[in-house]
DNA sequence: ATGGTGGCGCGGCCA
């Protein structure tokens, strides 16, 4: 069995708690970190290592960051898209026990033809490029992280609202959609959920008591993966703790073996 | 209510 999660931390300095407290209770296999908005230098792998966990990062002071922890050591790790010569620091793609895993931080965007928005569609062009090259070479794929991509209005607490805006415009939802059709499943619509379930919610108004979110974190898996899994499920307890992150973790589940 | 909150780091950017 293979559990593997995704979790935009908001900062891991401040996060460190939540997440080793996280690991200790769920124990997945891979969990895959965005925005730990820490240099290399002050990451914390020796936290990681006493309750178990290796750990893989690629990280910048203040912004961005991404890190993979893991049972098994990270082998063959890159941390940029072919092409894009980028100091921010969202991509971290790792083999672990023969599965191939790719971490993503994908830009925010902030504003619909805004300048963030152009580098966005941009970056996300890039990575449709790169996944082909993966996925020809590894067929047993997990693409994971914060997309910032609503992909469904349904995916949405108020589409009207939402209607156009970032993270639900139709070219961002266009460039997922592309991802999808090189093959990937989105493993959270594989199984029955409950409406108005999302993985994130802004901390101004209320929003999280409210349940006024979007579902932006995403797992996606290869044919050969997703034919296997067997359960994908957003956790939202540690979204009610103090000082919590924006995000909650999502968790997906495999029926199969590392080797 | 065109604001609101949070992280970084100490003014303003980013989400």
């Amino acid at each position: 069995m293979l559990r593997i999660a995704t979790w935009n931390v908001n900062s891991l300095k401040v996060r460190l708690p939540h997440v080793l407290d996280w690991l200790r209770t769920q124990r997945p296999d891979i969990l895959a970190l965005q925005e730990t908005k820490l240099s290399d230098a002050d990451f914390p792998t020796l936290d990681f290592a006493e309750v178990g966990y290796h750990a893989a990062f690629s990280g910048q002071k203040t912004y961005n960051g991404v890190a993979i922890l893991s049972r098994l050591p990270a082998q063959h790790l890159v941390t940029d898209l072919p092409e894009l010569d980028d100091p921010q620091r969202r991509v971290l793609a790792a083999t672990l026990g023969g599965v191939r895993v790719l971490n993503l931080y994908v830009p925010n965007g902030q504003a619909v033809g805004s300048d963030k928005y152009l580098y966005k569609l941009d970056w996300l062009n890039k990575l449709n490029t790169w996944l082909a090259t993966e996925l020809s070479q590894h067929p047993k794929l997990v693409m994971l992280g914060d997309f910032n991509i609503a992909p469904e209005d349904r995916d949405v607490h108020d589409p009207i609202a939402w209607a156009g805006q970032v993270l639900c415009s139709e070219p961002e939802r266009a460039a997922f959609r592309q991802i999808i059709a090189q093959g990937l499943t989105d493993t959270f619509r594989l199984f029955p959920q409950e409406e108005r379930s999302f993985s994130w919610w802004d901390y101004r108004a209320a929003a999280f008591r409210r349940n006024l979110g979007l579902r932006i974190d995403h797992i996606l898996a290869s044919s050969v993966l997703a034919d296997r899994c067997h359960g994908c499920r957003i956790d939202t307890a540690p979204r009610r703790l103090e000082r919590p992150s924006d995000h909650a973790p999502v968790v997906a589940e495999f029926n199969i073996n590392l080797n």
